[in-house]
DNA sequence: TTGTATGCGTTATCAG
DNA sequence: CTGATAACGCATACAA
């Protein structure tokens, strides 16, 4: 900068105000300084600025991993949210363990982001107390339901239960019986499959039908856990003409194992997802499932986020967004 | 920092010295600062010590978006291979428009990255000359093959013409007669499409097939194209019997499609995909693909940028690697 | 409208 | 083994 200052015949003070587009600065001592830097190739260093400015423009965004569907479509709409804001996104993969969930958040403050965007799998409420010393007034929004915020956090949630239970519901109205639930959990604890799965319950008892713990399949959330517990289903003799997957992705994976085990779908058994990733549409069957408002919750994630690390919020009080559910039949479930 | 060394009683040169984990500290010293940092919770400012290194430590990663199932899986790749390294992974979304991608280019050195893996789409190798000022020994590793290097970068491929002649033979081999091309372009230029459909018009010819202009279906590279393809070629009244797909994202929208149509994968078409995406193993049927060699791929454009970042690499030479590919066969070509 | 002085938090250098 | 000093490149406060 001293080198184009020098080459314009002016002070550094004058480029730098040049450079940031700064009033009180004259056409021509404009357009000089404009040709040096253009001369010289001059670009502002951003270390500089940081380190003179304490902030970053880095949004951290800690997430399992971006080759899952659903995080790979959420982290796309988040990080052309950030960019539209100014802001860049470095994406950290956690794994879904509570460790690394936990290193990201750290990691987030001595990184020096300028705030952090963490969906928690492995990591809950019951950390509560170790994220807050951790965190202590740096600028973190929660995403997702294991971390609902607990009075310490800005929290995006989707509507987990409502949701499942109006997909449930679908189910029934459609005349199924025995409806499983896949990647329900019987445990307690909040998270999205727990909340899920109590939207599920509720859908059953709301239309007078047995809850049984042999129609809950616990399982991880991928492909490959989705042909599994449908194998497992299969397997134990349990008989089932409906089927809840708590994300599409287990969706995707039952429908392959039903096809395997020769079930029709929607005929034997009527099959419907949860976050409505694009894959859905485009499945063979097509398949059914609860659209959570991915655009909606990015950008309320977002807006918080810029809003808090300006400052604009007070310390103590803490906000809490849901995401507008919708439920989006297609094939799976009779179309 | 200061604070920290006058709370241990020492200087601030010699807390430096502990955090980095340099030698020549006493272990009563370091004790004592380590004692020091804990209890006024010390974080070293990252901006400063940038500003003072040089280096950010930071990788900008431009691709079209981390929402296509292949690019997701890449990234997700790379994210893992560079936190091993100890980088970080800033996501640029270029939207496949060229535009953009060149904005992401220079906008890396603005950022202050400390190199660049860029995936083109939209760029290509007619605009090595700007490329070549716009970069001038910035440390870029390109991926993909619009920009092949042309002897300015380093440059990661997969093996696009030998997979998309294995993918053609093997469906050839067989039995198919009358093998169309989805996503497949007649245009000149190179990118993976052309070069992909090099290689199922090498395959033709080796198998003594007429190459047929109305089998050639351009299309972009997603679900919706890839469904699309399908249906014009039934409107058209094309007859085939064999479709390679130039990406598997593009193949299960043409599932989507045939499935559609009535068309039974692969009695009536057989159905070959490439990239070997998660989701080919869990489609209903399963798709056939070519395997580029993914992981492969992430770590050699890692070992060339991080060896380029470290100036182990001369200035003027440039590295060209190719993943290996291979030839997975599942239900859509028949097993 | 432009310039001067100052400090942001680190670390390399070199003297002690 | 430890410490004083300077410098990284920029932007704020204030003076001219």
């Amino acid at each position: 900068m001293s080198e184009v200052a020098k080459a314009a015949g002016v002070s550094v003070m004058t480029v730098s105000n040049v450079v940031n587009g700064h009033r009180y600065v004259s056409e021509t001592t404009r357009d000089r300084v404009l040709e040096a830097i253009d001369r010289l190739g001059y670009r502002v260093n951003v270390a500089a600025r940081n380190l003179r400015s304490g902030s970053t423009g880095i949004i951290g965004l800690a997430v399992p991993g971006v080759d899952a569907p659903y995080f790979g479509q959420l982290a796309a709409l988040l990080i052309e949210g950030a960019t539209r804001l100014g802001y860049q996104i470095v994406v950290e993969q956690t794994g879904a363990t509570r460790e690394s969930e936990l290193g990201a958040l750290t990691h987030s403050r001595l990184r020096m982001y300028d705030g952090l965007i963490i969906s928690t799998v492995g990591l809950g409420n019951e950390d509560a107390e170790q994220l807050r010393s951790e965190i202590s007034g740096f600028p973190v929004v929660a995403l997702g339901e294991r971390l609902s915020g607990a009075g310490a956090l800005d929290h995006v949630a989707m509507a987990n239960v409502a949701g499942a239970l109006d997909a449930t519901r679908h189910l029934v109205e459609r005349g199924c019986r025995r409806v499983a639930v896949l990647g329900g959990t019987l445990g307690p604890g909040v998270s999205a499959g727990s909340l899920r799965t109590a939207g599920y319950r509720s859908a059953l008892a709301e239309a007078g039908l047995p809850w049984r713990e042999e129609l809950v399949v616990e399982r991880e959330f991928t492909l490959g856990g989705g042909a599994a517990g449908v194998r497992a289903l299969v397997a134990a003799g349990v008989a089932f003409d409906g089927l809840v997957c708590l994300t599409d992705t287990l969706a995707l994976g039952a429908l392959r194992a039903l096809a395997d085990h020769g079930l029709a779908v929607p005929d034997d058994v009527r099959v419907i997802g949860f976050d409505d990733i694009e894959q859905a549409a485009y499945a063979v069957p097509s398949l059914s499932s609860v659209a959570p408002g991915h655009s909606e919750m990015a950008d309320a994630a977002l807006r918080m986020l810029t809003e808090r690390i300006a400052g604009r919020r007070p310390e103590g009080a803490f906000e809490e967004f849901t995401g507008p559910h919708r439920l989006v039949v297609r094939e799976s479930t009779g179309g």
